[in-house]
DNA sequence: GAGAGCAACCTAATGCTATTAGGTTTTTTG
DNA sequence: CAAAAAACCTAATAGCATTAGGTTGCTCTC
C-alpha cells in the first residue's frame, strides 16, 4: 500500500486532524494516538511526516499564516490614506480570525506563548504583518493624517496589544460572540492616539480630513484609484522588531 | 520526622521550588521528580501538598497576586486626577513585575492562556485589578479629564492590551531591557486616546490641565493630600468583565 | 514479467513521567 | 507510655511520546 503521490495529502490529513483535536482539546490533552487515529494512520507512520507533537503544532499555523498575509497585501492595495488603510488591516484581520478560529487559537494559545515561537517561520510572517503596520503609521506621520513625532514602534505595540487582547479573550470566552461587537467604537478611540491635532493647514490636509471622516462611516475603507501608496506598503517589511 | 508546625514551611519550599524551576525550564519541561528533589522530598509527599501537577502551577502566582493588590490599592490612595493615578498604576505593575519576574513569568506564560485561568482565584484578583482600571476611566470622563463619552472597558481594553503586549514580549525576549525604557513615550500616545479633546471650560478644567502637565513630567505621579477619590475607587470591583 | 528497490505503512517495544498504593517513621496527645 | 495522627517514603502502575525493526505493495528496469 504505497501511493506515492499521496504523501502530500497524508500530510494534510494529518494537520487537519491535529488542527481539529488541539483546538478542541488542547496541546496537552491530545494524544498522538488521538490523532493518528483521526488521520487514519498508525502513530509510527506520523514520525515520518513530522519530528514530533511539537513539530506538529509547529506546522499546523504556517498556511493560514502565509495565507492571511498575502491576503493583507491584496487587501491594501489601492486603499488610499493611512487611517483607512488601518482599519483595513483591523477588519480584515479579524474577518480572518473568524474564519479560522482553530487556527488562531493555536496561534494565540499555544504559540505566542511558547518561546520556540521566535525561531518559527510563522513568526517571520507575524513580522511581515506587522512591517504593514510600521508603514501605515510612517505614511501616516508623512501625510499629516498622524501626529508628525509618531513613533510608529509604539504606536505599533499599542495597536497589536490592543487586537491581541481582544482576540486572546474572545478565544477563552468560546468565541461566544462577534469580534465585530464595539469594534468600531475601539477603533476610533484607539486612532486618536495616533491622529495629528493639528493637521497641516496645506498640503494633503482637508484630503485628510475627509479620509478620517469616511473611515468611520463605511464598512472597510474605500478602494481609491490613484494607487501610490502600495508599492510603499513593501519597504520596510524586513526591520520589524522595535 | 513529623514536624506539625512545619507543614507551612514545606508548602513554601515546593512552591519555591517549582516557581523557580517552571520559570527556568518552563512548565511542560519541569518534572515532578525535579520539584522534589529540590524541595528535598520524595515526589508521594509532593501529593499531600498539591493534587497534581497543573495544582501546583495555580497556586504559585497566588501571593504575587494578592500582594499586588494590595499594593496598588496603596499607591493609588490619595493621588488626584485620573491621569495620574492610571500614570501610577502603570508604573507601579511593571515595577512589580519587575521584581518578581518569575511570577510574571508564570502568569502570562503559562496561566493567562490556560483554559482554567478563568476559573481560579487569582482570575479573580486580576479582575479586581482592572475594577480599579474601570475606576479611574470612570472618573477621568466625570471629571472632564477625559472624553465625556468614553466607555470605561473599551479604554480598559486598550490599556491593559497594550500592557499585556509589552510584558510579554518582554519575558520572551528574556527580560534583556528595562520595561521602563520608551515607557514615557507610550503612556504619553495611549492616554491620548482617552484625554478629552475639549477640556470643561468651567469646573476643574484648569486644574485637570494642570495634573495632565505634572503626570508627563514627575516620575511616578504626585501625592495629594485631598483623599476624596481612593473610597471610590473600591466600588465597582465585582464589575470587571467587559 | 520477474524481481530489485523504495515509498508508505505497521506491530511491538522502550523509556520517561505523573500519579497512587501501601507502608514506615516521627511527633503529638491523652 | 501507648495509640493516633502527621509527615514522609519505597515501589508499583499506567499513560504517553518516540523508536526499532519489520511488512506490503507499487513501479521501474532488464
Amino acid at each position: 500500500m504505497a501511493n506515492k503521490g499521496s504523501k502530500e495529502k497524508t500530510r494534510e490529513r494529518i494537520i487537519q486532524s491535529a488542527k481539529k483535536l488541539f483546538a478542541e482539546q488542547g496541546f496537552q490533552r491530545t494524544t498522538v494516538v488521538d490523532i493518528s487515529k483521526q488521520a487514519g494512520l498508525s502513530e509510527a507512520a506520523l514520525y515520518e511526516y513530522f519530528q514530533g507533537k511539537e513539530d506538529l503544532l509547529l506546522a499546523i499555523p504556517q498556511l493560514w499564516v502565509s495565507e492571511l498575509i498575502q491576503g493583507m497585501e491584496e487587501q491594501l492595495f489601492g486603499i488610499k490614506g493611512a487611517n483607512n488603510k488601518l482599519r483595513k488591516y483591523l477588519w480584515w484581520y479579524l474577518r480572518r480570525v473568524e474564519q479560522a478560529p482553530l487556527d488562531a487559537k493555536i496561534v494565540y494559545l499555544s504559540l505566542k506563548t511558547n518561546a520556540n515561537f521566535l525561531k518559527t517561520e510563522v513568526y517571520d510572517n507575524v513580522k511581515k504583518l506587522y512591517g504593514y503596520l510600521l508603514d501605515i503609521f510612517e505614511e501616516g506621520r508623512k501625510t499629516g493624517e498622524m501626529k508628525p513625532d509618531l513613533d510608529p514602534y509604539l504606536a505599533r505595540d499599542i495597536f497589536v496589544g490592543t487586537t491581541d487582547h481582544m482576540v486572546t479573550r474572545w478565544l477563552l470566552k468560546d468565541m461566544s460572540y462577534s469580534l465585530f461587537d464595539n469594534l468600531e467604537k475601539t477603533f476610533d478611540l484607539m486612532v486618536d492616539a495616533f491622529r495629528n491635532p493639528h493637521p497641516r493647514p496645506f498640503e494633503s490636509s482637508a484630503q485628510a480630513e475627509r479620509e478620517i471622516e469616511s473611515a468611520s462611516e463605511s464598512g472597510s475603507g474605500k478602494d481609491a484609484s490613484s494607487g501610490k501608496s502600495a508599492p510603499e506598503a513593501r519597504k520596510h517589511l524586513q526591520e520589524a522588531q522595535g
